[in-house]
DNA sequence: GGCGTGTTTAACAATTTTGTTAAACAAAAA
DNA sequence: TTTTTGTTTAACAAAATTGTTAAACACGCC
């Protein structure tokens, strides 16, 4: 018999969601097994201990993440538009997935070992990638001279940190989770204007992009 | 006799520091009272529950860091100047004081109810401070439309996020700590050029100002 | 059916952590 | 000096949490 793939994975499911979606970041080895409705043991059974079923769904999710940003930068799309997409990207995950930011920085802080796991020298850089896009957008005199590693990071706070700051932003403005979603929907326009000082293009996204954005 | 102040002083600094400083953001009361050399009983003394000297150091931190943006918005420094002191203010506290964000955002994203004590409906919200002056500024033609709320989350998130990614930032970059101090430097120009689209300006500092952001 | 492999469970052990309490202690007041 | 009040400590209790283990279980295969 193998191991029962699907046992692994729900729970694995269900502490992914209580991460990310439901906020119990610091979620307990039993909080997951009663979520996922099996025996505690199992989990470890499974993953040996709480800290390497973190380590393989922290993993997991930052990986995902990456294909995905690798995707639209390797498109053909143009620069902006490129940028329009992974603002929008972001934005959606981050509204489906309310915690998951929270969660990579709580890690990341925690423990020094998490971030090397993440961030090995082989992994692809998004600087790197749009290096060259975002010389020849200077070059050509449409956007003020910046380097790629200030570009994106000021493109990356601007699309997560209002959704680690939820909390917060909602009890100030007092908004709604409704009306919070409609404010993020709103930033994707605004951080686009932010950066290129004009309006956000529409984008006709090519399927198989599309498909890899989907989840 | 009286509570001995020094005391309770000395164990919320020891805290502070091991939160803010070396980041052990989920430190037991015995590493606090280690840290003060205190018996880990005087902690329970002084504040009866882990729980409720968490709820006094976040409150001290947050409303001493609203005295600050307060006495920033309502100087009578000009709208781009009180701009360039505020990114200027948030970066140094952020070297400073390295995982004193984090600390906030995981507090908040941990339980409802410390938003609540630190956004209660009588604190005036930084957004309306800068409200009519962003709307001069606006209606000069010195700025592109935006709303208060908007302008002031794209600079909080510029400011705040690169210190809270810290580590992940440090580790894709290999920036040694000299390096990421640089590079915090240098986004205080960054930060203030992708809002204005032109130069920072040199400000000088009123001596009321300054003592109100030294510390 | 019986065997073997892998899965699941219940029970246990060990550790960590928080919070309490009673007694020792220090210093000011009577 | 004795009393009183507030501070500090050591020892204890209780709870929570992680990890282990041995036994029960399910299922394919001989």
């Amino acid at each position: 018999m193998v191991k029962d793939q699907a046992t692994e994975d729900l729970i694995k499911e269900k502490a992914k969601s209580l991460f990310f979606q439901k906020g119990f970041l610091d979620a307990t080895t039993q909080e997951i097994a009663d979520e996922a409705k099996v025996n505690r043991a199992l989990i470890h059974y499974y993953f040996r201990s709480r800290e390497q079923l973190m380590d393989v769904i922290l993993e997991e999710v930052v990986s995902r993440k990456r294909e995905r940003v690798l995707a639209i930068f390797t498109s053909d799309l143009t620069f902006r538009e490129k940028i329009a997409v992974y603002i929008d990207a972001i934005v959606d995950q981050g509204l489906r997935f309310p915690y998951l930011e929270n969660f990579i920085i709580s890690e990341t802080a925690r423990s020094p070992k998490r971030v090397d796991m993440l961030c090995s020298p082989g992994k692809t850089k998004t600087a790197d990638l749009i290096r060259e896009d975002l010389a020849a957008e200077i070059k050509k005199g449409k956007l003020r001279p910046i380097s790629a590693e200030h570009f994106m990071v000021n493109l990356s706070s601007m699309c997560n940190y209002p959704l680690l700051a939820k909390s917060i932003l909602k009890s100030i403005h007092g908004m709604t989770d409704q009306t919070y979603r409609k404010f993020l929907q709103d930033r994707k326009q605004i951080i686009y204007r932010a950066i290129f000082q004009e309006e956000m293009p529409e984008v006709e996204l090519t399927p198989e992009l599309k498909s890899i954005l989907t989840w």
